[in-house]
DNA sequence: GACAACATACCAACTGGTCGGTATTTATGC
DNA sequence: GCATAAATACCGACCAGTTGGTATGTTGTC
């Protein structure tokens, strides 16, 4: 494994653990066992890293995602609950362990790095928009409720995000997982509505 | 003014837009100004500023919250969306102007100062609690729904965080807004229902 | 004259980043 | 097939600036 790969694995455990600032370059060489001239061969500068991070928080994730079960139902609404259910059941063990990369660093960096910014943006966005189809063949079958996919789809990664903050607060990821089913909830009462409602957008 | 309520005011500002750590004491300083003996009279350490910081946020936004007209409903359920709507104006102008300052502290903090975490989660919890009893009141009005006040406030606030992180990553507050609409959609859709369900908790 | 509220000067540790150098792989020419 | 040239990967000492924190004042006030 060469020492670009061994960095970017270490950086999304000691970011998610400490955050993007407090972690420094240093930290970074000795925990994946390579030196300060190898960190800045492969990226020019810590904002470098910080962008390549996200996105191979990306392709981690979305690799995991992709062959995850919750697609295998023919019901829509079915594969909607399940990834809602799939999420839940990621929430286990240590806190940094489940927790979001982006949403974490996006905070921290919103303000200092756009790159960092924007490459968290890609993630989430990207991932979200996994599910759109699911929630526009949901809509197609169950009836118009008044949201559109890319709405409701990134609905459920803020009520994920904001779920990851409480148990980071309360330093339980009981609390994380209450919120998700409230989130699943949710859903199920959107879905079980008889067509539209009159209301505005 | 004293030097300490200075450095606290400017502290919800500059630890708003860049975060915690990449907040520097001296930072703080020349934005307060006053000199680096004045901060450590009155902080013994930067970390002692972090947990002061977060009761300060406690204190100015429970004043906001307190006095905000969405108590001037009849009807719990009313105050209940009033509140939403509420937050939901809140969210105007510059990002750092309306997000959250412990929800962005605690996810640098929450593994590097049990002080800072638990500060953290003491300001959202407690304001979380305030919505308790209308939300109480409405299930007392409008039946059983199968969700505890508790366990449903926090799902107010694990929302609207997760918005403020999305509104961070997209650079721009609509997403915010739209979240909230949902999260609004959801106790309509809640407290609409006729009764309890047969559900498990 | 005691005590709180500041100011000034200073410090060791650490920060991200540079730079000259070397080992190893890969491409090229004959 | 093989020498050689040229990238690429990596090393580790070094650097200037910044970090949080301290030690020693100087005020003003009761």
């Amino acid at each position: 494994m060469t020492a670009r790969t061994r960095l970017l694995d270490v950086a999304l455990d000691e970011i998610r653990a400490k955050g993007y600032c407090a972690t420094s370059v240093d930290e970074l060489c000795a925990a994946a066992g390579v030196t300060k001239g190898a960190f800045f061969h492969h990226f020019k500068s810590k904002e470098a890293l910080g962008v390549a991070a996200a996105d191979h928080w990306s392709e981690t994730t979305g690799a995991l995602f992709e062959t995850a079960p919750y697609h295998h139902h023919d019901d829509p609404l079915q594969r909607i609950l399940a990834y809602i259910e799939f999420r839940k059941e990621l929430v286990s063990g240590e806190i940094p362990d489940f927790t979001c990369l982006v949403g974490t660093m996006v905070q921290e960096a919103y303000g200092v790095s756009d790159g960092i910014r924007d490459a968290c943006w890609r993630s989430i966005a990207g991932h979200a928009q996994t599910l759109e189809a699911d929630i526009a063949a949901a809509i197609k079958k169950y009836g118009d409720k008044g949201v559109t996919p890319k709405s409701l789809a990134l609905y459920t990664q803020a009520t994920i995000q904001g779920a990851f903050i409480l148990a980071k607060a309360k330093n339980d990821p009981g609390v994380a997982i209450d919120c998700i089913n409230h989130l699943k909830r949710h859903v199920e009462l959107l879905f079980k509505r008889e067509g539209r409602e009159a209301r505005k957008p």
